[in-house]
RNA sequence: GACCGUGUAGCUCAAUCGGUAGAGCAACUGACUUUUAAUCAGUAGGUCGUGGGUUCAAGUCCCACCGCGGUCACCA
């Protein structure tokens, strides 16, 4: 017999992967090669059980097979095992009856999650289990790393999402759920081509302004053309662009887009978007798309138009249904938009309902709000819900028959939007009026505003003929159609959070340095003091950060000052400060107004300030702090206070900071608003 | 971001009032040649997420931090 793994026990083989490694070796000395570079395979476990379907229990056939795949699980010391490939699992049958000496040793060297190769005949035994019967047995992949458990397989949801490759071996949900959505993906382009005649298209995913939704965006940054670029909420604009240029009638992607906001069951931050314009369509042509989309992938993929998910049952067949936004809220609350004219009287009527608006709510946004809050969640059944407000809908056309109100519907199905379609606004006058709309709730504060795309009312001068556009979140349609709890389930691999490693928690920031060392060089470049008229208010800001945990104000106040005062007294980064004079009606001066906001946030304890402090000294950024230290008797005592103290000794009360707002929102981001 | 929960062997999970960390599967040694989560006997395997604290004594109590999940908020 020739070697196996060895069988001492007092080695450290009750290590798994040690154990795994020597069996490695074991498959070499053998003569075999622990990673093949190929097997002869000619049928597939799960074509094989379809072949031999009605293969009688007990019944043997001299018809030869190679398989190849994944060990899963082993009984009767490797007499049985079963094996998985892509298809399916298949029962591997090795007896003495029909292998050599040799040929059994080899079973010695093999664990569960081996790639093997088998050549045998076909049985299936009286118990009625579809079997080759092995002639020879072959390693092709060791594998190093034991599985998890058989029965119960891998639970750990961060390990699934994370190791994606292992829960795809152990779990046959992830796998169905997973190898649906690119069914799911594939149905979708053939519908779009075969019965919509669309023409596959790629456009940018680095774009240079914000358009085509409303989101806050990923900005990232370009060195040579020393630029910055937002990864794109959406294709919107650019689809159109080809549409305008005569490129095809009907132009679709099915690509990526990017939201820099919350991630949760339904929401991912790159997630998987298909949208469609075409010529001489309108939001009632985009409708019918809907449904028969929804219902050409029910069919080719499910084979089915009843679909559980969530609790609910939804049949996505027949014509769905068409409403109004403002006849829904009505249904739900009696409330009669239409007849309300102004914005006032409906941010009363939104607010009796206990419905939350911004105060200077316009009348759409007012419908809009009551809408998501009392109706979204009851649209189970398919719905097509129309005649959105133009206040909510920048890239839609006005309603041909009510000005307040744009040709833009979306589809719902189990309370979540899933599709979004309008006739295309075509007026490159009122598309420049939206966008400086757009522009005035950006300077508003509203991070979600479109920016201003001037090339895009160029390109509209230009004429974009009429046509119906049409979005659809693909990542929710699949968790529909799949029933699944969350999308993540129906991305390979979702976004999660970076593992830190242990010692790159800690700070390792070099806190000894002085920021006073900045280099003449960039406090020069910076300096534009004076002329504050041209200065961008956003560019940079003052942040003081206050130790949430001190509940004495007056003390909070002074050492909020403290820090404030060290910063603008003592700081390299003077050149960069702008003061404004203001002066009264009565001609009194109030001079040193600091051009760049100053933002208070809350920390929630000393270590959080401290961290803040770490990162903004690495960073270069300016940054003053005050100590608990600083608050006893005379200076001198103070000093020697806070020499005795390192690391988390040290309590800090309040930190002052300068620079540019990218970099400080970079690392003051996760700090709420001190109120 | 807020609140609630959670983290113990490779995997799935226990551990009562704060008092010697256990089991099944996987692994290892052996028995067994028609099993189906095979079975039987034995062996080994632990920084109880990390760091502090309280205590004679901490997986358990306290604090901080990290990860994950759920709910809420924003959005598709």
């Amino acid at each position: 017999m020739t070697s196996s793994a060895p069988k001492d026990p007092t080695t450290a083989l009750t290590n798994p992967f040690e154990a795994r490694k020597a069996k490695l070796k074991g498959v070499i000395a053998q003569g075999g090669n622990p990673y093949a570079y190929t097997f002869p395979r000619d049928a597939r476990a799960g074509d094989l059980q379809a072949r031999y379907a009605d293969l009688a229990p007990g019944t043997e056939t001299q018809d030869k097979v190679a398989v190849a795949g994944r060990i899963m699980s082993m009984r009767n010391n490797g007499m049985f095992m079963d094996l998985m490939d892509a298809s399916g699992k298949v029962q591997i049958f090795c007896h003495k009856d029909t292998m050599s000496e040799a040929e059994l040793a080899k079973l010695d060297n093999f664990d569960l999650g081996d790639v093997i190769g088998v050549k045998g005949t076909i049985r299936r035994t009286p118990r009625g289990e579809l079997s080759v019967r092995a002639t020879s047995v072959e390693m092709l992949t060791k594998s190093l790393q034991p599985l998890p458990e058989k029965y119960h397989g891998l639970t750990d949801i961060e390990q699934r999402y994370r190791q994606r490759y292992v829960d795809l071996i152990v779990n046959e949900d992830s796998r169905n759920t997973l190898r649906k959505r690119s069914e799911i993906v594939s149905a979708i382009r053939t519908y779009l081509q075969s019965v919509w005649g669309g023409v596959e298209v790629e456009t940018p995913m680095l774009h240079p302004l914000v358009g085509g939704a409303a989101a806050k965006p990923f900005v990232t940054y370009h060195n040579t053309l020393d630029a910055n670029f937002y990864l794109r909420i959406a294709p919107e604009l650019y689809l159109k662009r080809l549409i305008v240029g005569g490129f095809a009638d009907c132009v679709f992607e099915i690509n990526r887009n990017f939201r820099n906001e919350g991630i949760s069951p339904r929401h991912n931050p790159e997630f998987t978007m298909v949208e469609l314009y075409k010529t001489y369509t309108d939001v009632n042509d985009m409708m019918d798309l809907t449904e028969g989309l929804v219902q050409y992938v029910a069919k080719n993929v499910f084979n089915k138009d009843e679909f559980e998910v969530g609790g609910h049952v939804v049949n996505v067949s027949g014509k769905w249904a068409r409403k109004s936004m403002c006849a829904l809220v009505q249904e739900k609350t009696g409330i009669d938009f239409m007849a309300i004219h102004d914005a006032g009287e409906a941010r009363a009527a939104v607010k009796k309902l206990g419905v939350h608006v911004e105060p200077n709510a316009k009348w759409g946004e007012c419908v809009a709000a009551v809408f998501e809050e009392k109706v979204e969640d009851t649209l189970i059944q398919p719905i097509h819900v129309t005649d959105f407000p133009l206040d909510i809908s920048p890239l839609a056309k006005p309603h041909r028959n009510n000005p307040r109100l744009t040709e833009r519907s979306e589809s719902f199905m189990r309370g979540w939007e899933v599709a979004n379609m309008f006739t295309e606004l075509n007026d490159p006058a009122d598309q420049r009026a939206r966008f400086e709309e757009q522009v005035k709730a950006r300077e508003a504060g509203n991070e979600e505003a479109a920016m201003y795309d001037e090339d895009y009312v160029t390109a509209l001068e230009y004429g974009l003929p009429p046509t119906g556009g049409w979005g659809m979140g693909v990542d929710r349609l699949c968790i529909i159609l799949t029933g699944s709890a969350n999308i993540r389930d129906v991305i390979n691999f979702p976004t999660l959070k970076p593992i830190k490693k242990a010692e790159e928690r800690t700070s390792s920031y070099d806190t000894s340095r002085s920021f006073a060392a900045k280099p003449a060089a960039v406090a020069a470049a910076h300096s534009q003091n004076g002329d504050w008229q041209t200065l961008d208010d956003d560019a940079r800001r003052f942040i003081i950060v206050v130790n949430e945990k001190i509940d004495n104000m007056g003390r909070v106040l002074n050492a909020a000052a403290h820090a404030m005062a060290g910063l603008v007294g003592q700081t390299a980064a003077g050149e960069d400060f702008a003061w404004v004079e203001y002066k009264d009606a009565d001609g009194s001066v109030h001079p040193s107004i600091s051009h760049y906001p100053t933002i208070i946030l809350k920390g929630k304890n000393s270590n959080q300030l401290a961290k803040v402090r770490a990162e903004a000294l690495a960073a270069g950024i300016p940054c003053v702090d005050f100590t608990d230290d600083m608050t006893l008797g005379k200076s001198k005592e103070q000093v020697a206070s806070l020499a005795t103290k390192k690391g988390e000794a040290v309590n800090y009360m309040a930190l002052a900071l300068f620079g540019d707002t990218p970099k400080l929102r970079a690392i003051t981001g996760k700090l709420s608003l001190y109120k």
